[in-house]
DNA sequence: CGAGGCATTGAGTCTGATCAATTTGAGTGG
DNA sequence: CCACTCAAATTGATCAGACTCAATGCCTCG
């Protein structure tokens, strides 16, 4: 029975657990939840108890991690096969809500660390991974605090667009390249530290110099990519 | 012999390899290597090959995030027995330079990857670390993006505090309390995405508000932590 | 005592936030 | 199929906070 649900996953491949036996396999599934959230409902909040880790199986979430007064930032975007929730934290440090609908394979914390212990090759992975949260998190430092709303935009779009090119085959910086922006205005103004107005005027500037077209407010094509990574900057 | 150098090692108690027996202190001593820098000293470099992790020792170390034409942006400040390097990386992501006198204690990454797979203990505590490291970096992209400079300046005055404390014992916020700044204006201007002057001119504000003496331009003392903290504003 | 790096202070500018008014567009129900 | 609704997005005008440039002051260490 767990190995059929595992059958059935859309990430088998690319989530941590890929790297699992079918016997090792089994004994996880058998201990995993598969929990549905709809947009903008919260899969865990900051400051509870925490209580799962899991695996993303569909749709898009967003950590957040707010000030007492409100301000908001997002300090990361959680794609199909990532990892979310930290193991051997008893407290949530940050509220994790759905942007889309989504499907989670949940663990109970504290099951999900005794079986890492059990199983080195997952946890070597999920430390690997985690490295790389940390250094995506550390780049985006960067761009919070010394890029300028346009840099900002721009590093955001070629982002957004390789992301969805993960999923369909990309085409170089030389083609065009036309993709769905997985999230508003006022998302990629939580991910980017500014506001919703200045990003709407980034995007009309980027337009009005022909770097790209948009076709309804989701719907982005990127004319001249080489334009746009010249308006990055960054590293 | 190992085990002698490890006997005089400053950060003994509270390093990764704290959690070691003898017999594994041992292993791991035969290929370390000690190692001085001088302030300003570059210890890796961003983009070239990874060879070693380290945990420090003594001084103080910089993780520094930089764009292409010379912004910088200091993503992470390392203290004495935290731990520097990425296993498991072909390449260095940033560049690690000490920002007063160090010493580090230095492992051939390769060796370290052996010991970590084969040591599942230290695997462990140092995966704890790394989502430790994680949710420090989160919550300063929303210091970095949200917080106005009065509250950043203030967020890292009760932060630096915090840090000296953790050495001498630290009383409340109800007494005063005065330590020396571990960095330049210059310093903490990169840490806050900020210019040294507006970093000058809300300490002078402080200053005049009496919330804080600055006794030369290295020594502060905390007078009102409560009003400090007041003038934080972040979770 | 002098030199040089840090730090402070001031004046002016500019980027991006704020406030406010439309416009667009997707979804709903008549 | 069209009018309606409501949220999202755009656009404009104004303002403030932080940056830039520039001058001066202050330690620290030869």
């Amino acid at each position: 029975m767990s190995t059929d649900i595992c059958a059935l996953c859309p990430v088998r491949e690319h989530a941590l657990c890929s790297c699992l036996s079918d016997e090792e396999r089994v004994v996880l599934a058998g201990f995993c939840q598969r929990r549905r959230f709809t947009a903008g409902e919260t899969v865990m909040w900051a400051g509870d108890e925490s209580r799962i880790c899991a695996n993303l199986q569909s749709g898009v979430l967003k950590v957040v991690a707010a000030t007492t007064d409100g301000r908001e930032q997002i300090v990361s975007l959680v794609y199909p096969a990532d990892f979310v929730g930290e193991p051997y934290a008893t407290e949530t440090a940050f509220t994790v809500t759905a942007l889309s609908d989504a499907e989670l394979c949940t663990f109970p914390r504290l099951l999900f660390e005794r079986f890492l212990e059990e199983h080195a090759r997952i946890e070597n992975l999920l430390l690997q991974r985690t490295f790389k949260a940390l250094n995506e998190a550390r780049a985006r430092m960067l761009t919070l605090a010394r890029l300028s709303a346009g840099e900002k935009v721009a590093s955001l779009l070629l982002e957004m667009a390789a992301q969805a090119g993960r999923c369909r085959c990309q085409l170089g910086l030389s083609e065009p390249v036309t993709f769905d922006l997985p999230m508003t205005r006022g998302h990629m103004a939580d991910v980017l530290g500014m506001t919703i107005e200045t990003v709407s005027r980034q995007l009309t500037k980027l337009k009005s110099a022909e770097v790209i077209v948009l076709s309804g407010a989701r719907t982005v094509t990127i004319v001249d990519g080489n334009a746009l990574k010249g308006r990055t900057m960054a590293a």
